[in-house]
DNA sequence: TTAAACTTTCAAAAATAATTGAAACATATT
DNA sequence: AATATGTTTCAATTATTTTTGAAAGTTTAA
């Protein structure tokens, strides 16, 4: 398989993953080219490699900055934007985890919260219907919770070698 | 807020963040309706409570157990078929982490090692391609494997904490 | 074997989501 | 101030996904 093939194959597969799990599939196309190139790239040229409209690409670029794991870039002598997408995979999975807890998560969990909390009177069917959801509740709560620390262990256990080592 | 109401709000809630990760909104929700009914519920009894129609109802039954998350139950004198779901919660984890695993991380791993094994050539671009994607694909895996890890635990804890109580 | 009770299938329709493209907006340059 | 270069917005269009409903299929019972 030449570059080329192998670097198109990439980007279709990023984006149909993405596809499956709520992402749309140029917004994951987008990012998967920023991810491999080596340097910034134009909406010129994310337009011409991925066919897409002008429209298209602005929205999609935008959506990505705001979950935070792309940059525009400016350089010297040009007067457009470049972009290019956050590389370390672990500060990707800590970002994408944040913007996904704060999005969607925390308001479920917040709706969890207040069904969860009707008094249950006296039917088994209300009984379950409080029991069950009071243990969906923390369990996407505890679930949650992890995955905050996880993401902050990534982000630490460098910086804590480091400091480790310098004792 | 009244148990008919709290019922609804969950359900909804649970077919939207369903829809946010890439599951159809009435599977979910389906799901979401059989998770907190203390007994099997009817196909005719599903399509009631979500206005939904048989054929719709069927198809999304039919992927939910193909998911491994609901099952048929037959009541006794009764012709028509029953449904109930997973609701052990570490054990409905553990069967959604699977499938998605099956389904969606492992073809797409298996793409990522295809294009992350070209050869490099020597342009700085293509090279900085090899070693993107490889670490994605490291970076997968490990995810990927510590999911399975996780879930393995949590479906043996007890067992091991029997096991261990029994010595 | 026929009918009744119930489920599945799938082409067509409806709903939803993504995309386009052109006008409006910004900013730099002459 | 006018023009050139580039970006954003959003109503209209297009594509994709979901849902419907009726016909075909299946199973049980008389």
């Amino acid at each position: 398989m030449e570059f080329k093939e192998a670097k198109n194959k990439f980007v279709q597969t990023w984006g149909a993953l993405g596809s499956q799990w709520g992402i749309n599939k140029t917004m994951a196309q987008i990012h998967a080219l920023l991810m491999v190139s080596n340097e910034a790239v134009s909406m010129e040229d994310i337009m011409e490699e991925l066919q897409i409209s002008r429209g298209n690409a602005s929205m999609n670029l935008r959506a990505l900055m705001d979950w935070g794991i792309v940059y525009k870039e400016f350089k010297a002598g040009e007067r457009k934007e470049f972009f290019t997408a956050e590389k370390d995979l672990d500060e990707l999975a800590a970002k994408i985890s944040r913007e996904r807890s704060k999005r969607e998560i925390k308001p479920a969990l917040k709706i969890l919260k207040e069904v969860s909390t009707i008094e249950a009177k006296d039917s088994a069917e209300e009984k379950h219907f409080v029991d069950q959801t009071t243990k969906l509740y923390d369990f996407v709560l505890k679930a949650d919770n992890m995955l905050d620390k996880m993401t902050e262990f990534n982000e630490n256990w460098l910086g804590k070698l480091v400091i480790k080592m310098m004792k």
